[in-house]
RNA sequence: GGAGGGAUAGCGAAGUGGUCAAACGCGGCAGACUGUAAAUCUGUUCCUUCGGGUUCCAUGGUUCAAAUCCAUGUCCCUCCA
């Protein structure tokens, strides 16, 4: 069965939007935000972790799982969902970020991408056709258009070229789609600019998906006032009944303003890695745990926090254990992080339902960023 | 008792007359990270009032110049007895 969604309620005083999802039974609430687990599996967390931390989607890649194990493996064991024993929604990248993140602008033609095997030095080509065989057979639930994505500071003509090819792509795409019990997202490119952003949108809607991403945001040290308009110009041009994703957004401030903007569902690399790295995500900003200052610090990494690292151990303990590189640590920053940001989401439906959302958005920058 | 080898910054370890305040690794301190080539990468790590000051086991010596050469001492290691 499809996943389903369903806006329930706009906010009175901004774009925001309180939606809900159907799958398989189960409801899931958005504004939401979906973990990364690029190769089947959110990093150091177990299937059972990811559900305790309240997520619902979670994302996988195309491009990783092509290339390790192979997506006809995965299929062959049954899916991803029973490959990775993770029984609710999949939302599978369609190897169009690692067109930013790997290819050079050679290596990019009209009829797809070429890559290196990170592995094993072979030439891979990458179409858009190819990316939803991929997909189809990972079998995710939500598979998205094989879109160029550009770097945010490429300048106009570079910009315009590329939404039409991603335009030109994401059809080839929708062609190939068989839509068996999977849903298929196009991505909206175009930068900063209106216009761009306007065709881009305007143009994929007419191509007709089951939802609707912002891509191009947050992949070049752009200024947030771009990706804040990124943002603002997408929904404008996309319909109110299908799902808006904005792609790579996991900074708890540019969740706040893309929800603002009429962003149902987020996702982000940045919990995971930053714990790895030693940082957890607090309602007073973002701490270092590696900073000699938290060396005898026996509180918990946040207090007001729910989530299980912050029940059980304390910030000097979590700080030894990412200082001797037990993994531990890492797994429970994670853990940490993701319910943080889940937690933060469920604050922001509860303003929507209580329509303060820009009171809350005040409240927050007050804390977070000491102002 | 005899024969060798060694002592370098918090640790390990290069360096064997000037370009050495001394490579590199670890540890420490700090920073970055937004659809994961990322448990990664970057900076920094003798003291300093930023002029400079004091270093390479200790002491004495050779030299214009010593971590580097010589002498003695101290400590450590290996082998022989």
């Amino acid at each position: 069965m499809k996943l389903q969604f369903e806006v329930l309620k706009k906010e009175k005083n901004t774009k925001a939007r309180l939606g809900k999802i159907l799958y398989h039974g189960v409801e899931y609430e958005t504004p939401m935000f979906m973990p990364v687990g690029t190769q089947g599996t959110v990093k150091t967390l177990s299937p059972e972790e990811v559900k305790g931390v309240g997520a619902g989607i979670i994302l996988s890649n195309t491009y990783h799982l092509w290339l390790r194990p192979g997506d006809l493996t995965v299929k062959e064991a049954g899916g991803l969902h029973k490959f990775m024993n993770y029984d609710g929604p999949i939302l599978t990248d369609s190897g169009g970020f690692q067109v930013f993140s790997l290819a050079k602008p050679k290596d990019i033609t009209e009829e797809g991408v070429h890559f290196k095997n990170q592995y094993n030095g072979d030439s891979l080509f990458l179409t858009p056709e190819k990316s939803i065989q991929i997909q189809e057979n990972l079998g995710s639930d939500i598979v998205m258009s094989f879109d160029e994505c550009p770097p945010a500071s490429a300048d106009y003509s570079y910009l315009k070229a590329s939404v039409e090819r991603t335009l030109r792509w994401a059809k080839r795409g929708k062609n190939v789609f068989k839509g068996n019990n999977q849903l298929l997202f196009g991505i909206v490119q175009g930068g900063a600019h209106e216009d761009l952003r306007k065709l881009s949108a305007t143009e994929t809607v007419k191509i007709g998906f089951d939802g609707y991403s912002i891509g191009g945001v947050a992949n070049d040290h752009e200024s947030k006032e771009d990706m804040y308009k990124a943002f603002s110009y997408s929904c404008k041009y996309l319909p109110e009944d299908k799902i808006r994703y904005a792609m790579g957004i996991g900074e708890p401030i540019d969740i706040l303003e893309g929800v603002i903007r009429g962003i149902d569902i987020f996702d982000c690399v940045s919990p995971t890695r930053l714990a790895r790295h030693g940082h957890a995500l607090t309602k007073y900003g973002k701490i270092n745990l590696k900073n000699a200052k938290f060396k005898n610090d026996f509180t918990p990494i946040s207090e007001d926090c729910d989530c299980y690292a912050c029940s059980y151990y304390t910030k000097a303990y979590v700080k030894h254990l990412i200082q001797a590189d037990e993994t531990f640590g890492a797994r429970l920053l994670s853990i940490h992080n993701i319910r943080f940001l889940i937690s933060f989401t469920e604050k922001i439906r509860e303003a929507i339902k209580n329509d303060c959302l820009e009171e809350f958005r005040e409240q927050f920058i007050k804390d977070y960023f000491g102002e």
